[in-house]
DNA sequence: ATCTATTAATAATT
DNA sequence: TAATTATTAATAGAT
């Protein structure tokens, strides 16, 4: 540059090489801070010294520009670690939730923990259970008539619950693509689904079974019983 | 710099701040290459023009450029990221686990899905429910009494029907994915009827005690669920 | 884009 | 390191 041009190769000698760095380096940041206050320009600069020392100028934040960066680098891919680690720390939570959500259930449908029912939904419950006992009772009984009858049928079953499983498999894959789908929305997946209001709706018409008081019914439905799925008619 | 200095503030009319910038830009990086070959610096430059276009340039890589710097500024404390993610996806498998687990027992519970359970695994489900009904209809006898100690309870039990309906409200939209799923499978019309009662159950339908009362079915229906082992009557 | 006058950056020297 | 100097490089403004 100045003085007899230079070969723009690694200066061989470590003395006068330190000594242009820290020239250059100096000139460097300033072209750094100029162009981004200049040209209104986000900028950002790191430089590790060939003995590993760190310089670095961010005209805004360097965390900022990275951010940024990244961002815009990786436009819809999962790589940048800050934003993949957000986005595992929002699937524990909501898997969390779910989990817990479901261990009440559990609970209650083991007979545990009913000391905060309702007594409709103790009734409900009650219900159920004698349902489900039914069920259990019938095949039961058929099952031991199975045996007797051979394996023929049993055989089917097993065939049956081959298939049983690959819709639990699909089911799980799907789980998690509706997952994806809902992070991606921005989180609050009872806003965003329709077609779970859609569901609840069709498969609440027939009775009132909730021990919900009559829902007063603006067109808004109030936003807690919409995404709560707890509209009844 | 030539031709009559500048001053250093955003240049106002937005052409010539555009035309410096191209040009700083230029000169700009080639600093950055020139400072990271003469003096063997690791070097990383990052740029957003003023509208929003990114230019960068690395010595290395940016990747490389970014990990060390991050590396040296984290020095040691904080976990490095990559086995932050690791411990992160560790949790969501096991909460995937967890949570299928528990949803194959509330099936089971609910009634549902029984085709694949051996006999004894029934007699055993059929005891936990005997037991869960016994305690259900003993608290419920006891419930009728809190009706009359005003509605403290009851608004506790709102948030549990909130939770509940959430709950139900995934598995219904769950089964319906896997319904279409399903059906874009070939449309196994063995599945199809437990499928449908699968939806009755969750939502507590009190009257229709499956399998307890005659279903006007079609034969078809009626042969078809038979290979389930779950007929309904 | 290209040209060019002028300043800024900096290699070599001290 | 720090200052000085000689020279080139970068670039603002004009075309």
């Amino acid at each position: 540059m100045r003085r007899g041009k230079i070969m723009l190769k690694k200066i061989d000698d470590s003395t006068s090489r330190q000594v242009t760095f820290s020239k250059r380096r100096k000139g460097f940041l300033k072209k750094a801070r100029e162009i981004s206050i200049l040209c209104d320009a986000e900028v950002g600069v790191i430089v590790f010294s060939c003995i590993g020392k760190l310089y670095d100028f961010a005209s805004s934040s360097m965390q900022s520009v990275l951010q940024r960066y990244t961002e815009s680098r990786e436009e819809g891919h999962r790589l940048n670690s800050a934003s993949e680690i957000k986005h595992c720390q929002r699937e524990v939570a909501s898997l969390r939730q779910q989990l817990q959500h479901l261990q009440v259930r559990h609970r209650q449908l083991m007979g545990e923990q009913l000391s905060g029912v309702s007594v409709k939904n103790l009734e409900n419950l009650e219900n159920q259970l004698e349902k489900s006992l039914k069920g259990v009772l019938w095949l039961s009984s058929d099952s031991h008539e199975l045996t007797f009858q051979g394996n023929v049928m049993q055989q089917e079953n097993i065939e049956l619950h081959k298939k049983i499983s690959l819709v639990l498999q699909e089911n799980n894959a799907l789980r998690k693509k509706v997952h994806k789908a809902r992070d991606v929305n921005g989180g609050n997946r009872y806003f965003h689904e329709p077609f779970n209001r859609t569901i609840v709706h069709d498969v609440f018409t027939a009775s009132n079974l909730w021990p919900s008081q009559p829902q007063p019914q603006s067109k808004e439905a109030g936003i807690e019983s919409t995404h709560l799925g707890l509209q009844l008619h």
